[in-house]
DNA sequence: GCAAATACCTAGTGGCTCTAGGAAGCGCGG
DNA sequence: CCGCGCTTCCTAGAGCCACTAGGTATTTGC
């Protein structure tokens, strides 16, 4: 019979996408090995078990993230940055759900630190950050508010948390105004 | 054989106290049967299903967070009462994780609108920010701004996400603070 | 103290992850 | 062009899970 010519990589580019679909928690090896017109013990020869191609999908995602945002804020700083970071930050988590909740998925510490993806990210934070002249501990902290509520916003917009009438970007656009001064005249 | 004596109430706490332990995804009937010296057959004279368990912790964790931010914030106002809410909310979300994971899971809008806990939850943000003197709807964009950095910070924290040697609950603290700063100068 | 309600049971289905071991396609040296 | 070996993909099966059907035993209410 003819093969299907699965790789590790087309694996896990399929696991993303389906998880994209389904949602992340929600993606089976069956499922994925069936949209390979395959069985399922078969896709252990290309990933280990779904422990990994959770991580796999995460790292993907974390890498195409890093992208996103890295376009957005290019040859831009300070408000601008700050905005254009936001909006592609909530972008990518709205098209791409299932390869978000991969990004933010709890992982292993120790493989966070040797991926190209997570530390582009951490990269393009503290960059952005630099025009409010803040310094350590503040630039941390600062950096922590943003990325929760960047990412509480875009759980609870994903999970469809939001119920009031008033349409969701512009409360996001906003608040991203609303961090900008907290940014300006952050306390101490 | 004597009874184990269940009911839907009792199931429902044991699975919030497992949810607690093991996490509100990792869960299972069977496991919470063994708890009660039960087979997993029998949980479904009083629980519909999976799903509906889960909804049932949710019910309730939503109540329970309520109780103790409406007791943190209770006569206080402004900043204070920001602070309040916002501490309540992280302690909650660390002591009670698979519970607070369950309150703030994908829910059926029609359900959440009639729960008493879920609107209470809204009612005490409101309240609170009731100081700032702020008009819709800049209102509904504070709020949703709160409940993102809120539950962004509980999420990345739960999950180990926050990587640097500086203590999360400083962050947190000092991101109340900023954003505290935002509301008072919130931008319009 | 009896009948009805119901708490809990056994048995079984189907989906899932994952392992062990076998067969069929492909790429290479001759 | 041919066989050798590597890898791909397979079948078979174990164990855990959610959930259903239908039976037995214990309470409760009369």
């Amino acid at each position: 019979m003819a093969r299907a010519g699965l790789t590790a990589e087309r694996v896990t580019r399929a696991a993303a996408d389906l998880a994209d679909e389904v949602g992340f928690e929600n993606i089976t090896l069956t499922a994925l090995a069936r949209g390979f017109g395959v069985k399922d013990a078969s896709l252990y020869s290309h990933v280990k078990n779904l422990q990994e191609l959770r991580l796999g999908i995460a790292m993907l995602a974390a890498d195409e993230l890093a992208d996103r945002i890295g376009a957005a804020v290019a040859g831009r700083a300070g408000r601008d940055a700050l905005i254009a970071f936001a909006r592609a930050y909530r972008e990518f988590a709205l098209e791409r759900p299932g390869r978000y909740a991969a990004s933010q998925a709890r992982i292993d510490p120790a493989l966070v630190a040797t991926s190209e993806g997570y530390r582009r990210n951490v990269e393009n934070t503290y960059a952005m950050l630099r025009a409010y002249g803040l310094e350590e501990p503040d630039l941390t902290d600062a950096a922590r508010l943003l990325r929760s509520a960047f990412h509480g916003f875009a759980v609870i917009e994903g999970n469809g948390g939001f119920g009031h009438v008033r349409r969701p970007s512009e409360s996001f656009d906003r608040a991203v105004e609303a961090l900008h001064v907290a940014l300006v005249n952050w306390p101490g």
